[in-house]
DNA sequence: TGAATGTCGTTTCCTAGTCAACAAGTAGTT
DNA sequence: AACTACTTGTTGACTAGGAAACGACATTCA
């Protein structure tokens, strides 16, 4: 045998693509809320605070997988934005608690509308089974993945 | 009517699903590599060059879809771990061509064997015909995406 | 009570990108 | 030939996030 088989194609995996999808429809998002004044990351900081209400930093860190001193930066920057504020927690002094202002209430549905619209414009060449397809085949992977992730190598 | 209907949820959105599961397998597979001295986008610019054998940077730039600015110091990078060379362009000399050294073509092989063994241990809950049908709806978004493009916003 | 240990959020340092400004070089036009 | 306009790759300023060290506080245990 004169020669082994070459490496395999970047293509062939389907983290390519996925991380090709992800990119792009993270992209396009970001390019909208942009003109909100906000990331995607503090998108979702305010709408998990949304429904939340009252929230220690180190709930949101686990909550939104990131770091405490991700979330630490991030909600420094949303209460400069006037979005959120700190509160003291009034049983353990080291803590804080995280809440909306009522301008950063006020301005989620509209983030929300707009997280609606990339979505279906993203999306609107599947059908909705195929969209259906997808959701359930992306929901197998992460509860799988939930389960065997302490464990693991 | 006393009150609209509140903001809709993160996790009905199928963007969120695919980041979430995007990031997982990058993180992963960004573990694995990191055993090698390598990172994601030097093993998307070496297999990448593997291919191409002899590159523009700007080609490259374009067909990992990163800046010019990111190309050259990933270049630059990879020059000083001695995986890639930077060759003079002898019909421009603005230009240049990018080359992998012996060592860095070695060193293809080796990786993909770690991106095959990374997208089978994350993907092997789904049964074959499950794997078809997401790579199937990932590229069909791909694809359609790609022709709407520029136009677009 | 006091001491060790643990946990909270912040901060510092680092990495890896983007963007915009740039020098060097090419090409096209008179 | 010279001027203009574009293109090439690099650089500096900036941003977002991770890792780890940190101070302040809480908890546990002798």
């Amino acid at each position: 045998m004169p020669n082994d088989k070459p490496p395999s194609d970047l293509h062939h995996h389907l983290g390519y693509w996925l991380r090709a999808v992800s990119n792009a429809v993270s992209q396009n998002f970001a390019r909208r809320v942009e003109k909100e004044g906000v990331t995607v990351a503090e998108w979702v900081f305010l709408r998990t605070l949304y429904d939340a209400n009252r929230i220690a930093p180190s709930m949101l860190a686990e909550r939104m997988g990131m770091t405490r001193g991700a979330i630490s930066k991030l909600a420094e920057r949303l209460d400069e934005k006037g979005l959120v504020e700190h509160e003291a927690n009034p049983t353990d002094r080291r803590a804080q608690v995280l809440a909306l202002t009522e301008a950063g209430r006020a301005l989620v549905p509209a983030l929300a509308a707009i997280a609606d619209a990339n979505d279906a414009a993203f999306f609107k060449m599947l059908a909705p089974d195929e969209q259906r397809a997808l959701r359930a085949l992306l929901m197998k992977i992460i509860s799988e993945r939930k389960l065997t992730k302490a464990p693991i190598d």
